[in-house]
DNA sequence: ATGCAATTGCAAATCGTTTGCAAGAAGGAC
DNA sequence: GTCCTTCTTGCAAACGATTTGCAATTGCAT
């Protein structure tokens, strides 16, 4: 019954071939990356880091972040304030609702406001080239 | 022709009665966000404030800022990386479009799709408090 | 005008993140 | 497997944005 949301598409491969050396720290990132149901901060990723290596540095998990980022392979989400989570790309593009009481973060997707988007810059001239909608609310309470 | 984006809600007014202090600082940094037509970061309207009065600190924007934004006077924005712009608050909601290539920031709005997050936020089971919805883009090439 | 609490400017502190550097690994050539 | 070059690493120091402690100053009710 575990969650999971793993569709891992083998990127030691993938990186390879871009050139870049699978290490041992980012063999271990990218795996905790690869296996979290969640989207964490880049001291969350170090701290699971560390529990498999304890020699893992900070600065490795931000550097292997930014590099991950910039071949496509995660993504970076800067909610309110607080700092970057990321999440490993691979899966459909979708829009997040922010749990404001627990920090949770709920994945989910519109065609239709995705349409919209396009139909709206586009009748500003513009051509969008991503797009950051999230939507922060509270849980309601459920009716008793 | 001037971009006359002001409907000043006499915020000394409501800012007195709800039992805040008017000071120099703060009557000139409301000013300039009363009269700017951008969304200007702390650093921004720091400057800005300077030409007015010399004496005034960074840090008294820093804190006006927040003091404003926890009365509801402002809207903070933090886009894309950098640091947090603001904007006068008391117009109608809006979200915003940035131009990936000037930071210019072109307001729009959309009862559909608020609408339509409504609804998703509804089916998750949780009420909205707030959302952000950006698009960057980049201008279209007018077809020549 | 007077007094006290709220506010200020300044400098130092903080947070998240980045960077210089010397030591240490990855992986192609042999 | 061994060697070599180059890329990565860990560490500590630097960074940019923002916040804070503190003593001096100001707003404004009286």
């Amino acid at each position: 019954m575990a969650k999971a949301k793993n569709q891992n598409p083998d990127y030691e491969k993938m990186l390879r071939k871009a050139g870049v050396r699978i290490t041992r720290p980012r063999r271990i990132i990218l795996g905790i990356l690869s296996g979290a149901g969640d989207h964490p901060d880049a001291l969350e990723i170090f701290r699971r880091a560390v529990a498999v290596d304890g020699s893992i540095s900070l600065s490795t998990v931000y550097r292997t972040m930014k590099l991950m980022e910039g071949m496509g392979a995660i993504h970076r989400h800067a909610f309110e304030g607080g700092p970057s989570r990321f999440e490993q790309a691979g899966g459909e593009h979708h829009d997040h609702l922010i749990d404001i009481e627990s920090g949770d973060v709920i994945e989910f997707k519109s065609d239709r406001i995705e349409q919209l988007q396009d139909e709206i810059a586009k009748k500003l001239g513009y051509d969008i080239v991503h797009h950051r909608l999230e939507l922060y609310g509270r849980k309601r309470r459920t009716a008793g």
